[in-house]
RNA sequence: CGGGGCGUGGCGCAGUCUGGUAGCGCACUCGGCUGGGGGCCGAGCGGUCGCUGGUUCAAAUCCAGUCGCCCCGACCA
């Protein structure tokens, strides 16, 4: 019986000074978890059991589709990973042991689960096969923040697919698709799928599953006709252009002393923001110099950017500004740049912009893409709220948590790692891989965060650490407890895990902590309850109350706990 | 890595500017009352003031260094 009178619980009244994420005050006050150092969390008790609940669900979803578990070392020699190139990652730890050998803690596990697969898999007959475990990655991140949302050690689930061609590997994608949707469903949580970058990996596809929730360090761009992307590669029809100025047959010269902002340009000659051509001058890694033309509105998405280059860019100092753009900085424009231009689609088509004029104190005005300047077109905006999704529907922004990935990594570990096989003609090829990860505490973070009130947490069912919790009131002695214990038996019996309030605090304390604790329901026996024939049920999520009959009062408890989210 | 802030009983804070007996609330212990929304009375326990060095008759307070933690940004394979 899980008594609170010795239970492991530390609530707090008041959370820690340095905690500003609801999940990580809560988490904390709750009792859930206890920092050790940045970065670094202790689950407790009952903390561990939310994240044990949490593990389960994944650990059954991917056993139905065939996932096998494992476990590989955290501590792991450095030669894999200087085989791959990861060795050089900031976020590696680096250790060494006493003979001065090289090692690594791992952030995630594909040196050595392909390590083990090119040892093990030969043949065509080996593959498909899905490896999965949970282990801790341990990560030196720049910034630890949030509680437990980003922490330089955490526990995740990965699991990595190994197929023989390209249509397996999106079969083994599609199996994790299916898994994680079912996963983050019977976690309670609010979810997208959303495409993400593929990143500095390259790769094949990816998504990512965002929990919104203010504590959130991503955005993702929603609509109401089921659009949603992260920010990073999201696109959109942009809001159209008001007060656009009327074209000109040519562009003309005007004189803008002084005006290198957007907005000074925009008030200078009335004319919107959004009629002005934002130029961004980057140096592509092996293109060299390009102008990027935006909308006077919009902001570059450098991600976008770099996908559409196939290369990664930086921004142009102010003396390549004048040496390799033929230009001012602040005067800088598309107009007879001896450069590239690539031009936003949100530009295309439109007439009568103005853009700097690449001399000091001068804009053109009536310029016109296409006739002005040849640029190639791309979507390299970020979107914003307000913007249109191909259906139609609006656009907002939302922070979210990335609570889970998935990733066609095709043969980035295979090739360097060796891991072939014998096709069916005895010819030797590469193995596809996949890999897919969900954060088990982000995971209770996220439910934290978008289920609590001002009174605590209110766990999705799925995950609170316990299912009930029963409250005795009344001194120690009363008739209360034991009604209390009987109830806590009869929970048990029914298949729910309960915990009791059996400590000698006063009602309105043990109210408190069972809030901000979270479990979906509330039993409170009391001695006036018992005189009138009835046990308190409190239903977290909404914080509404009914009254049980004593004597079926388990069975009702059941019944109702069933209904709950 | 850049910017900002904070280290004083378990938690939240005051005291630092202007050097002079370390304080408050909560928690905790003991006794009593109360017993359906963090209740009341009384008596207690508990602090190397992050660390090191310096200045001074005297340092939580001034100076130098150092460590730790938080927030914003950058970064996030």
């Amino acid at each position: 019986m899980t008594r609170l009178s010795s239970y492991f619980l530390p609530t707090l009244k008041e959370p820690p000074a340095d905690a500003e994420a609801l999940s990580h005050r809560l988490l904390v006050r709750a009792g859930l978890v206890r920092q050790l150092g940045a970065g670094l969390w202790t689950f407790l008790p009952a903390g561990w059991r939310s994240h044990r609940r949490v593990e389960a669900i994944v650990r059954s979803e991917l056993d139905a589709i065939g996932a096998q578990e494992m476990l590989m070392p955290v501590l792991q020699p450095a030669d894999p990973w200087a085989r791959t190139g990861r060795l050089p990652i900031q976020e590696l730890f680096k250790v060494e042991d006493r003979k001065g050998a090289e090692h690594v803690l791992a952030m995630s596990h594909e040196e050595a689960i392909t390590f083990h697969v090119a040892r093990e898999l030969r043949s065509y007959r080996d593959l498909p096969k899905i490896l999965y475990h949970f282990q801790v990655k341990a990560r030196d991140e720049p910034r630890p923040r949030a509680g437990v949302l980003r922490t330089r050690e955490f526990v995740m689930k990965d699991s990595y697919s190994f197929d023989a061609d390209r249509e397996g590997l999106d079969r083994s994608y599609e199996l994790h698709v299916g898994a994680y949707d079912r996963i983050f469903d019977r976690c309670g949580l609010e979810w997208y799928r959303v495409a993400s970058d593929v990143g500095m990996m390259g790769g094949f596809g990816a998504h990512e599953y965002m929990a919104p929730c203010p504590a959130g360090e991503n955005e993702v761009a929603l609509s109401a006709a089921g659009y949603a992307a992260n920010v990073e590669v999201a696109s959109a029809t942009p809001r159209p252009v008001e007060g656009l100025p009327s074209a000109a047959d040519a562009p003309e010269a005007v004189e803008t002393p002084g005006q290198t902002a957007i907005e000074e340009v925009s008030r200078g000659l009335d004319v919107p923001a959004a009629a002005l051509l934002k130029a961004f001058p980057v140096i592509a890694e092996r293109r060299g110099p390009v102008l990027v033309v935006l909308r006077g509105d919009h902001r570059l998405n450098e991600i976008k950017l770099a996908n559409a280059l196939g290369e990664a860019a930086r921004p142009a100092q102010a003396d390549e500004v004048e040496s390799l753009f033929a230009s001012v900085p602040g005067f800088i424009g598309p107009v007879g740049t001896p450069v590239a231009v690539i031009a936003d689609r949100a530009v295309e088509g439109l007439r009568g912009l103005v853009a700097g004029a690449n001399e000091a104190d001068r804009h053109l005005r009536g310029v016109e893409p296409g006739r002005d300047f040849e640029p190639e077109w791309a979507d390299v905006r970020s979107v914003e709220a307000g913007d249109t999704c191909p259906s139609g529907a609006e656009i907002h922004l939302e922070p979210a948590i990335e609570v889970g990935n998935i990733f066609k990594l095709g043969m980035r570990y295979s090739e360097p790692l060796g891991a072939t096989y014998l096709d069916e003609s005895g010819t030797e090829r590469h193995v596809w891989m996949g890999s897919y990860g969900i954060g088990l505490a982000r995971i209770m973070a996220a439910a934290v965060e978008q289920g609590a009130d001002e009174q605590g947490i209110s766990w999705p069912r799925a995950l609170a650490p316990f299912d009930i919790e029963v409250v005795a009131l009344g001194k120690p002695g009363e008739e209360s407890l034991e009604v209390a214990e009987r109830l806590y038996s009869e929970l048990g019996a029914a298949g729910l895990e309960a915990v009791l309030d059996d400590r000698a605090a006063s009602a309105g304390e043990k109210f408190a902590d069972a809030e901000l604790l979270g479990c979906p329901l509330r039993l409170t026996v009391g001695r006036k309850g018992i005189e009138a024939g009835e046990v308190e049920a409190q239903v977290r999520r909404g914080r509404e109350r009914r009254a049980l009959s004593l004597e079926t009062a388990a069975e009702e408890a059941v019944g109702l706990w069933r209904e709950l989210p």
